[in-house]
DNA sequence: CAATGAATAATTTGATCATATTCTGAGCAA
DNA sequence: TTGCTCAGAATATGATCAAATTATTCATTG
């Protein structure tokens, strides 16, 4: 008993897969859910055992989820055979904003050629729950709208490599993104996306991609700034 | 009997790993290797139970290997629950192109200002070898050392995120590669790795960065050329 | 006598395998 | 063409083995 499959929908309501599903998949996205939206503390350490007990999985999908999130760079090996999640140093940062901003422009300049009226309307949608999350304080809701954003975003652009390349550096500090917003509450937080969508509106490649590259900017600065004044 | 340990070393060779390493990582390396330099074709089926068998390993192992490698886009789901080696597109090249030229360069700068002399000599050790299998028109040598050169540089950079995404985009191109030069010859092979030591030792990092930016894009153009011109 | 620390026992966790189950797609019958 | 059956392949499980960490013991020393 207490299968993946039965286990009541409001304890693993995991978003992005299909009930029926295999279960190295759900085991995958619900793993990925929990790192994407800083459930798990960087530094914190992912036993195999411990997830078989909290799913409720069989051994080989967590293990494999837990591969397949590795290879991603989600979760990293400690050498011995232990693995966790990373912890956010400086130097990694540097990297990572590097890395986005030389993606995330390129897949705006895609979307924006791309983009249908009823993409452009779901952006908007997904912006104005971000506003409202904002307004409210709710940290947990800005972080879910703000990646939904601009993963809508990479949807649209139709680059599945780039689009894979760029969720894969989001998932690197989505840990440490939750501990700084937690510290910091929503406030001051970069919204370039206005901004964005009024270039993408136009048809203005260059002007949406220079806004992007500002909110990814913003975001990271502020991220590199409440990390190093932390401990 | 048969375990992976067992097997006499010149039938799984595998480069990069200790002997005491666990069987899934000597399964991954082998199997990434082989996708890197071209032994698996682009479109061939990769079955779980025909590398059990291949390798003597067992499922588990194999299992979390292929995981892992199409987690990194070297393999690909077949929508069923197949698995196969990815065949390029040319909307994926365009990916990639833009992808390595934007990543590299990068990397180079790093590496210009990081690297000893010790670590240009073993640059300059590489390019030699390089040199050679270009003259003997011998393919798969080229390949190994041109993929060594770049992943010297790599490390060289000390960027580990950064060397990982650029690891993970060769992984994309290998298969196609190989059948490019394969049909290609080694003549008229990008090289810019002269240009691009000379520019090291000097600890001109843009003249370096621009070098390799041109070895990149001329690799990937030509190999573009060629798969436009395949069928 | 208390404190330290090396040696070892106990426990936790990871790795692997054999096996049972489920799924897919090809071949065949209606 | 549509539906059914079945072989083969993928998925999943729990048992077993191995490694590593933690706890414990006990002798030695200040």
């Amino acid at each position: 008993m207490n299968r993946l499959a039965e286990v009541p929908p409001t304890a693993s309501d995991v978003r992005g897969n299909a009930k029926g599903a295999p279960a190295h998949q759900q085991v995958y996205h619900h793993l990925r859910n929990l790192i994407l939206f800083g459930e798990l503390a960087p530094g914190q350490p992912v036993t195999i055992q411990g997830l078989v007990a909290q799913l409720g999985a069989g051994m080989t999908p967590v293990r494999e989820a837990i591969r397949r999130l590795t290879a991603e760079g989600a979760l990293e090996f400690q050498g011995n055979r232990r693995v966790s999640v990373p912890v956010m140093t400086p130097a990694h940062i540097e990297e990572l904003i590097f890395a986005r901003q030389a993606i995330e422009p390129q897949l705006t300049i895609r979307a924006t050629q791309r983009a249908t009226q009823k993409d452009l309307e779901a952006l908007a949608e997904i912006d104005k729950k971000l506003d409202i999350a904002i307004a409210k304080g709710d940290v947990g809701e800005y972080l879910k709208e703000n990646y939904a954003f601009h993963s809508k975003l990479y949807s649209i652009s139709d680059s599945p490599i780039l689009s894979e390349l760029a969720d894969g550096i989001w998932l690197r500090y989505g840990p440490s993104l939750r501990i700084v917003c937690g510290r910091m509450g929503t406030q001051n937080l970069p919204d370039q996306h206005k901004e964005t969508l009024d270039a993408m509106r136009a048809g203005d490649c260059d002007r949406a991609a220079r806004a992007i590259r500002e909110d990814v900017l913003q975001g990271m600065e502020q991220m590199r700034y409440a990390l190093e004044h932390a401990d």
